[in-house]
DNA sequence: AATGAATGAGAATTCATTCAT
DNA sequence: AATGAATGAATTCTCATTCAT
């Protein structure tokens, strides 16, 4: 029995828990860092603004763990894209389309992933999302100088040149007020993609491969 | 005697405006757009609040202002090399340089142009310093297309990438927790230069270049 | 217990609520709109400005239920006037002079309903609570109209006129500064009952009334 | 010389006295008591804020003045009425109709002079100007009074209730947000005149007044 | 007499965080 | 462990009035 009732209270943690780190996501995807107060999060999760506070110590600590969250699921796409045994190049350009077409999807969260200001004490784990976006190509990069198709130089500032040429020209687009067509989203994930495909591929490389994807 | 007294008080507006201007912008420059509060600006430039708002509508106004200001100067130095006669590839790179060189100095002021978040009503005007400094690369890069020293696509796209690239590696060194030496300034200036070279331009056009440098 | 607590919570916050708007009331009827400060009611009432806003969602919402609530008490004072079964001729006297005595008691309350500006805010509500004294006169004057007692014509207007009657003479007595003795106060009322009267009542049924009260 | 100048110089302290009063006027005839800011008013007049307080003590006295000057004017128009030959009731049922008509042509004015919320300040005038307002139908009470054409009773009561029966009426329609026809505006003139007119006038001497009207 | 820049007290409102129950 | 009422510091913005020139 306790220890049924151990595992039931635990087990009940981990739901409010996950609620509230899913009810502030969601908030934040729907209305940016704007939206989100600590209030707004527990009625959103069902719970009250206390046990929010039992279970993340601050509120950059609850939004540092949002960001955090939704970098994870982002990176974690790219990062088995980066594990394929396909060659650098076909892998780069699979990583950069991908998460172009992404951001174009889910754009609110994505605007404010990118783009938008958000509270100071979120900062510092917005920056590492930057590092870690940085790292995802990590990989593709080394494996790609290794075989030559890359250019050679400092991989970590390569890959971040990478995230940031990757996210730069989406800030605009993204942007709540903008309206996109699929015509323009197709044609800004080709453009964006193949320009930051030179930032580190060498142009051989880079047209080998798109020959291979055909 | 009308007409100086009349200077006299233009002068003395005209220093006001400047003085809020300035204390605005060193306030920033000191404790990034977090130091911003209007009771503090209006103390530090030695007058009341209310004459802070004799000239700026509102914050946003003032801060906007500031943003601006800063915004203008640096693309202005970017600007200046652009419309050199150089080479499209040496005028990049200088440019590119140049750019990393003064970011790396200010830095405190440079992280809150390029990383810091601010208010949303300051975002606006943070998003035009972006364009506006994109569009500093525009003239060049065109003119690298059409001497067939930078890859052909579209431009815009292009010069955005070319300012994320740029920034997106400085993100980092630049936070006010970073210990930056000598060797690392002059190290980081060398390497995003070097790979944003690369983004736009062929490979032999940016050796041809290097040459000509030495 | 659990529902102890609870009950004990809710009446706790009832509680708080009904301190905040008797506070604020208070003000009101001690000092009229202009001592109507949202930090001093939150100190009057013994609670944070926090929580009249946990309460209000603003001065303007405040205040307008203040407002709301003592037109309440005075229309519904002279409801259940309105619906006796009498003569409406009767009935109207009677409205009439328990309006200008509680008025002419509750003297500064009266003049921040009657005469003193309030926030633009609080005057829709103040629009409202005129619109709502006439309403209050519309059913005798309709059961009026129906006997023959009172004249005909546009009920709507008549009973705006009546209000209107009603007040303005009070404006003056009832102002702050003004001194009112004992046999003022009686004349005022008698003289301002009988001159509304004539408003919508024909001498023939007006006097009859007169008659049955003594 | 001498002379001159100082007739030149009281001249234009006339004129610029007469400017900024008429300045404020526009100002509350446009906007009602809102629009009133003394930087406002001293930019529309044309000359600088310190010039309005060389004429004006202070806010509530220039605004004072401004109720006053549209108290003067509008209860002059109503004892040019008042003091004609013609037969009491038809004078009144005339004064009555023209203050309606008057009130429903220049309506922002009359709103703020009927309805809309004020400065605390200028308060007191306010209530003055009510009550010029009342004594301006006080001559033609007495006189109806003595002729046995109107109720007797306190002709100060009886003419304060007919100011109030006037205006309560009009606080609605008057109202900025209000949409006014021809017809809306003939009908509400109409029955606001008759019922006003039974709060003093018998039956009889008003009947007998409409057939001379005709 | 005229100017208009400067003043600064005040007022409303927000929201992360705490803590008694 | 959960609740959610209470807190109150912090911040922006307004505008009548003053006074040096």
């Amino acid at each position: 029995m306790a220890y049924r009732r151990t595992a039931n209270v635990i087990s009940r943690m981990r739901d409010n828990r996950s609620k509230i780190l899913a009810a502030a996501l969601d908030m934040v995807a729907e209305g940016g860092w704007q939206n989100a107060q600590m209030a707004r999060v527990a009625r959103r999760a069902g719970v009250s603004v206390g046990s929010v506070y039992r279970y993340f110590p601050s509120k950059a600590a609850l939004f540092s763990e949002v960001l955090a969250t939704v970098s994870t699921r982002e990176t974690g796409v790219l990062a088995q894209i980066a594990e394929t045994n396909a060659k650098p190049a076909f892998r780069l350009r699979r990583a950069l389309s991908t998460f172009v077409s992404r951001a174009l999807q889910g754009r609110r969260m994505a605007y404010a992933m990118i783009a938008e200001p958000c509270e100071p004490g979120i900062d510092a784990t917005k920056v590492e999302w930057r590092r870690k976006l940085s790292e995802t190509f990590l990989k593709i990069v080394e494996d790609g100088q290794r075989t030559g198709d890359f250019y050679s130089g400092d991989p970590l500032t390569a890959t971040a040149c990478l995230a940031g040429a990757l996210m730069e020209p989406l800030a605009g687009p993204l942007a709540p007020t903008e309206e996109l067509d699929e015509v323009r989203v197709r044609a800004l994930s080709h453009e964006i993609t193949e320009t930051c495909m030179r930032l580190v591929c060498t142009p051989d490389a880079a047209c080998e491969v798109e020959e291979k994807e055909q």
